[in-house]
DNA sequence: ACCTGAACACCGTTCAAGT
DNA sequence: ACCTGAACACCGTTCAAGT
């Protein structure tokens, strides 16, 4: 029954931005976008919430930059590929099961138009989209679709995520819970809706995201090989 | 200088679930998403915030069902067309117009997955890609790529508005803040986004967002014209 | 230069008390 | 049944004061 510990233990290395960042992540992968605060983040630093400010200039700032560290990762673990149309899908699988990891991140996107998360994914699918042969003229649309598509399929699972953890339930819970309410629609009025609510349950949310993706690809192709119509 | 009239205004008609909805879409519209606080908004119905809860459950509940009002009458508003692909872009049309009208719509709609808003959009995309002639097992990746590419549009727009409201800007100002920025990016990392820097400063949202939706639309047709490999 | 932590100006939500 | 408004348990952010 030593008295030596301190009651509150003391970090042991100064503050940094990089530290606060990791901190970020580890507290919002464990307790959702929820989790984090500044005063929670601040204990768990065992420091006081004001010291993060004279690293990071707000919470937007913060989530933004735990964002981009997580993206910054995933496009690093990317294997190099010399087929453009297999490195686009690998681009795409990736930032999928980043977000699915971290389903913060999704959101997280999308709350930062043209910051620097949201550049290094712009920046692979174009170089990307321009090694296919698109012309300047199309190159934009189509990595717009693609950028778009990845962040509304981002945006929703961090959404279910999100959700779930809220209601306490898991993932496969949670969707059952939307297909049970989906198949008591009514049928007059929401024949398609009804019909699917079963695939909701158990389709593969992985492959379903891909399938988009090569059909994507597959516009994008057609616009290559018959161009523009004049 | 007669004192007769009340120092607060008192509201005329009982509180409803409908009026509350309309006063919260007005504070939306007019001061963005941090304008809807059940206390402005409280006051602005001449009650107190607790008044509320009679017939909300919670402000989650509140900004959904603000948005599904605007969902539903953008649904009302298309007019209906015999040919499922003029339907289907008149519908992605109308979809980005309203949100485009209301920012705050395109966040709304991304919180609040298998909600009634979002089974609106996914029900008339599903019944005209069901007309277009797609397969049962293609017609659930046609809808998702549409439905995922115009909630991302979406997302994407509603944060553009926030953080130019945000920061005392127009959004053409903003888009010319994020084309310099991408401008001044290193040109042997990010070549491809400092060459479409210009184009983010002058190019037009909407026909670029219907550029998008053709190219999955191109997809979706090439997909059906070769159904599947066996 | 960097950290501390009390204080400020807010939030959403609850609930005893009223009508 | 419906409304009132004070109170609760939080937030992000600031800032005088410390080292």
């Amino acid at each position: 029954m030593a008295k030596k510990a301190r009651s509150v233990q003391r970090r042991e290395e100064s503050l940094s931005r990089e530290s606060i960042i990791e901190a970020s992540i580890e507290l919002l992968d464990s307790s959702g976008e929820g989790g984090l605060t500044f005063r929670t983040l601040s204990e768990r630093l065992a420091t006081g919430p004001g010291a993060l400010y004279w690293h990071i200039a707000n919470k937007s700032d913060l989530l933004t930059a735990a964002c981009d560290a997580i993206v910054a990762r995933t496009m690093e673990a990317i294997p190099p590929c010399a087929k453009p149309k297999a490195n686009l899908r690998a681009l795409a699988l990736g930032m999928f099961d980043a977000i699915d990891e971290h389903p913060w991140v999704g959101s997280a996107l999308a709350q930062a138009p043209g910051e620097m998360p949201m550049v290094r994914i712009l920046e692979r699918l174009g170089q990307q989209v321009r090694a296919l042969g698109a012309e300047d003229d199309t190159q934009w649309a189509a990595v717009g679709a693609l950028l778009n598509y990845i962040l509304g399929v981002g945006g929703r699972n961090a959404a279910n995520g999100q959700l779930a953890r809220e209601r306490g339930l898991d993932r496969s819970d949670f969707l059952e819970a939307v297909a049970a309410a989906w198949s008591q629609l009514d049928p007059r009025e929401y024949p398609f809706t009804r019909s699917v609510a079963g695939q909701v349950r158990d389709h593969d949310d992985r492959m379903e995201f891909l399938a988009g993706i090569d059909l994507i690809l597959r516009g994008i192709e057609r616009g290559i090989e018959s161009p523009r119509r004049r």
